[in-house]
DNA sequence: AAACTTAGTAAGTAAGCACTTACTAAGCAT
DNA sequence: ATGCTTAGTAAGTGCTTACTTACTAAGTTT
C-alpha cells in the first residue's frame, strides 16, 4: 500500500536505511487505520516482515517511532509547500484578483490532497484526540500560515472594496470548514458517499462560489 | 464532572440502578478523554469509587460498556429533538421564510449543543476514527434528517426563487461544514481561541450570513 | 430474627503489552 | 580466508489488561 512502485517487499536482508523507512511507513499505515494505542509493536513488526526486536533497534520506542512519522510527514512530505507557492494557475489568480479562481484552486488543492492522504489526515486525527504534542505543534504552525496567507488576501480585496466588512478569520474558518467538512466526510462519515457523491472539481466549484458570493461587498 | 447538582458522591451503597448509571457517567468522561482502548476498566471503576468486578457486573465487556454510551446518548439525551422542533423562534422564521433567522438558529443551536457536550462530541470522534458500529449508524441516521430538513428547506426557498439553482445537499454541507468545523476548533485544535476568539453567536450570525448571501438567487 | 436478595470486594487468571537479552549470520573490507 | 560491522531473530522479562471466582455484608421480606 503505502510502498512505491518499486520499493520492497524484500523479505531478505535490506539496508539499515531502508528498513527503517519501510516500518515507518508501515507504522503510518497501522496507526491511521487503528490509532496510536490500537496499533501494537507487534503488528507493526509482523506487517513489515521482521521481527519485533528490529522495530526497536530502529525506534528506541513506540513514542519515538511516532514522533519519527510526524517529524517525516512535516518535513518532507511536501505539506509544506503551500499551494500558493507550487500551482501557477493559483499564482496568477491572485496577482489579477480574479476571486473565484483564487478560492477555487485552494479548495481543489486541499480536496486532493486529503484525498491522496487519507491515511496521513486519519493520524492527525488520533493524534489531536490523543493530544500528542507534536501534532499539536503541526496544527498550530501548518493552520496559522494558511489563516494568515487566506486572511490577508481577503484583507487585501477588503481594502479594494470588493468584500464586505466580515473579519477575515471567520471567513476563512467558513471556507475552510465547508473544506475539510467535505473530506472528513468523505474520509470518516460516508465513505460510500451516500449522503453526497460529487468530484472534487464540482465541491471546490461550489465552496468557492459560496464564499465568494458570501462576502463580497 | 459529569454527575448533575444532587447526583452522587456516595461512596457507601447504591442503589443498582444508580450505580450502573453512575459508572455510565464515568466512562463517558474517561472514555472522551482517553479514548476507548486509552481508557482501562481499572481506571473507570477506581473513578466511579467502585472495584473492577462492580463494572463487570453491569457490564459484561468492556464493548458491552461502550455500547450502552452510545445507545443511552442516542436515545435519551436529547439527540433526537432536533431544533425545528424545540426553538420556537426557528420554528416561526421557518414558517414566515425569514432565511437568515433560520439559518442563525439552526447554527447557534448546533454550536450551543457541541459546547456544552464537548465530551460527547469527542466520544463521536473517538468511535468513528474506531469505526464502532453503533457510531456509524448513529451518524447516519442523525446526519441523515439534518441534510433532509435543512436540504428541504433550501429546495422550497428555490422553488419561490429566492435561492440559486445549487444542489441543496451542496449548500447543506457548506453551511454544517462552517459550524462542525468551528466546534472542532474550539474542542480540538485552538482549544486557547488563539486563532479566532468570537462567541457563538458572532459565529452563527457570520456562517449565517454567508450561507444566505452565497445562495441567494 | 430467620431467610433471602443484592451491592460490593479481594484476590486471582490467562493473555497481551512494550521492551530486552543473548545470540546468529550476512556482507564487506583487506 | 579472517576479522569486523551490521541486519536479523528466538525467547524471554516484568508489567498491565480484560475479565472471573469465591466470598462478605448491607438491605429487605416475612
Amino acid at each position: 500500500m503505502s510502498n512505491g512502485l518499486f520499493n520492497c517487499d524484500h523479505t531478505g536482508r535490506m539496508s539499515g536505511d531502508a528498513r527503517r523507512e519501510q516500518i515507518l511507513q508501515t507504522a503510518v499505515d497501522l496507526f491511521s487505520k487503528k490509532g496510536f494505542k490500537g496499533t501494537t509493536t507487534k503488528e507493526i513488526a509482523k506487517a513489515a516482515g521482521v521481527s519485533e526486536a528490529m522495530v526497536f533497534r530502529h525506534f528506541s520506542s513506540k513514542d519515538e517511532l511516532y514522533g519519527a512519522i510526524l517529524h517525516s510527514k512535516g518535513c518532507q512530505d511536501g505539506f509544506r509547500d503551500f499551494p500558493w507557492n507550487k500551482n501557477e494557475d493559483l499564482r496568477i489568480a491572485i496577482r489579477e484578483k480574479d476571486d473565484f479562481t483564487v478560492f477555487y484552486h485552494i479548495a481543489l488543492d486541499a480536496l486532493n490532497k486529503h484525498h491522496t492522504d487519507v491515511g496521513f489526515m486519519r493520524l492527525l486525527f488520533y493524534s489531536a484526540l490523543e493530544e500528542h504534542e507534536l501534532a499539536e505543534r503541526f496544527f498550530g504552525e501548518f493552520v496559522a500560515q494558511i489563516y494568515g496567507f487566506i486572511g490577508g488576501y481577503i484583507e487585501e480585496r477588503q481594502q479594494d472594496g470588493a468584500f464586505c466588512q466580515i473579519e477575515p478569520k471567520v471567513a476563512v474558518r467558513a471556507f475552510l470548514g465547508m473544506i475539510i467538512h467535505h473530506s472528513l466526510n468523505n474520509i470518516l462519515w460516508d465513505k460510500q458517499r451516500n449522503i453526497l457523491d460529487i468530484s472534487n472539481e464540482e465541491a471546490a466549484k461550489n465552496f468557492a462560489e459560496i464564499l465568494m458570493r458570501g462576502i463580497r461587498a
